[in-house]
DNA sequence: ATGGTGGCCCGGCCA
């Protein structure tokens, strides 16, 4: 099963873009973030006539995630669902694809230290953990998206340039190994050890063509399921020519 | 390391 995730920067900017990919790249599964359509907005027969089924959580403008499947679309949960309050941004989504809990999530950004969407982001990272409480780690489950966080300093361009901003704060981190401590697989550290692989460059200033990025998207799965993972890789490709996206998608193979 | 690009939808905000 080819499991991917991408950060697409507006679905409608992207489509011609992400129908080309999913065509080239023949995934089973896709989750994208950054959708910014509202559910109504949302381009479903086009996927349907590449094969595909699919569920989309948006809010229009801003946010908005969605996973596609040609292996199946069940139970679909929107949000954190967890009886709290609505989170008021639409965040994440969930499905069973093909016998695998899946979760989209675009994780936001944060903005700065000293900035309440900082705070959010904290308290959404907490929140997304303690969902996983009425999920059992030893299923198999998998989380993939837009983190906003960089794991560890092998995966920034220049872990200096980042002290005192997001993304590699050591809260952020704590966050992200709470959720791991779950019971949550890194998988593309399962096959690479080396940094400077990024998932992310900033549109400005020819940092993708400079190598300056970060790897912020990232496949999480239970450890039975990342013990079936066969390979993973970031899709440069993506991110080059006309129109693309500031991420590239991650593609991971499991042998299920 | 600052200034830079591209998305939203039309003036800044967000990434």
């Amino acid at each position: 099963m080819r499991i991917a995730t991408w950060n697409v920067n507006s679905l409608k900017a992207r489509m011609p873009r992400v129908e080309e990919w999913l065509e080239l790249t023949k995934p089973d599964v896709l989750c994208m973030q950054e959708t910014k359509l509202s559910d109504d907005a949302f381009p479903l027969l086009a996927f349907q006539a590449l094969g595909y089924e699919a569920a989309h959580y948006g809010q229009g403008q801003w946010n908005g995630v969605a996973i596609l499947s040609r292996v199946g679309v069940d139970d679909v949960v929107c949000g954190f669902a967890d009886g709290d309050g609505e989170d008021p941004e639409a965040r994440l989504i969930w499905a069973t694809c093909g016998g695998v809990r899946v979760a989209s999530v675009y994780v936001p950004n944060g903005r700065a230290l000293d900035h309440d969407h900082y705070r959010y982001k904290l308290q959404w990272l907490e929140r997304l953990r303690r969902v996983l409480d009425g999920a059992d780690p030893a299923s198999p489950l998998t989380i993939l998206g837009d983190f906003n966080i960089a794991p560890d300093d092998r995966d920034v361009y220049d872990p200096a340039a980042f002290v005192g901003a997001t993304h590699t704060s050591e809260p952020e981190r704590s966050a992200l190994q709470a959720l791991e401590a779950w019971g949550l697989v890194d998988v593309f550290r399962r096959h690479y050890d080396e940094g400077g692989l990024f998932s992310w460059w900033d549109y400005r200033a020819g940092n993708f063509h400079k190598g300056l990025g970060m790897r912020i998207d990232l496949v999480l799965a239970t450890e039975s399921l990342a013990a079936a993972s066969t390979a993973i890789m970031i899709d440069r490709n993506a991110r080059k020519g006309q129109k693309p996206s500031d991420h590239a998608p991650v593609i991971a193979d499991f042998a299920l």
